[in-house]
DNA sequence: TAGTAGCA
DNA sequence: GGTT
């Protein structure tokens, strides 16, 4: 037996994260082609931007949204908006390959009946990272927040309820789901700054997906 | 403070 | 050089 086989049983399984909180490893993985497909046509019609923060400056980033409600943020502050400023019109339907999944993964982290009405979708690349920040722009606290990884590898960072929390750090592949929510609800997190690299469907990427209940 | 930079 |  070499050494991958040893590693092989640990490609899928359950990692805890926090007190309400779990990665889903390779939970998608064979849905990565069709996410990273939607994730295209959304962007043909609400385009990747770099956005800038109420202090002035720029997100490593790209982001846009689909779903009711788009994430944004600009030098006025952080909120969810109907209609994508950069557009004039409304973001692109969240397809029923992102709820379906997400609803998937939520209740097999212990979260049933999550519908959520907006789904950020963040493109890193090399040299882009994202700091420790918390949601907390939503009406609802009560519903977990979901998160997909899709492309390029990183490194996520998991923190306590207080941004001084030492952060944990945890690995995120191509198909993994991160779910939390309860204890872990508000709690501080990030991305580390992305390697180099080239993923076979995604190049230069990673994406990730993080679905919301707003309201 | 979903940001950067500098210092111990 | 990485960490706090």
């Amino acid at each position: 037996m070499g050494t991958g086989d040893l590693f092989a049983e640990f490609d899928q399984g359950i990692m805890p994260l926090a007190e309400g909180g779990v990665i889903l490893r390779g939970f998608a993985l064979d849905e990565v082609t069709g996410l990273f497909a939607d994730i295209l046509d959304i962007a043909s019609r609400s385009p990747f931007r770099h956005m800038t923060t109420p202090g002035g400056y720029r997100m490593s980033v790209a982001i846009t949204n689909c779903g009711d409600y788009g994430w944004i943020t600009d030098r006025r502050g952080y909120r969810y908006e109907a209609i994508d400023p950069a557009t004039s019109k409304s973001w692109p339907a969240m397809p029923s390959s992102f709820l379906a999944l997400a609803q998937r993964a939520a209740d097999m982290a212990g979260f049933p009946d999550f519908w959520p009405t907006c789904c950020l979708v963040n493109r890193y690349e090399p040299g882009a990272k994202l700091s420790l920040h918390q949601d907390k722009d939503e009406a609802d606290f009560a519903a977990p927040i979901v998160s997909v990884s899709l492309g390029l590898p990183a490194t996520f960072l998991f923190g306590g309820a207080r941004r001084n929390d030492k952060a944990r750090r945890f690995p995120l592949n191509s198909g993994d789901v991160a779910v939390w929510g309860g204890a872990s609800r508000l709690h501080f997190h990030g991305v580390d700054t992305l390697a180099g690299g080239t993923d076979s469907l995604t190049g230069p990427y990673r994406f990730n997906l993080t679905f919301r209940k707003v309201r």
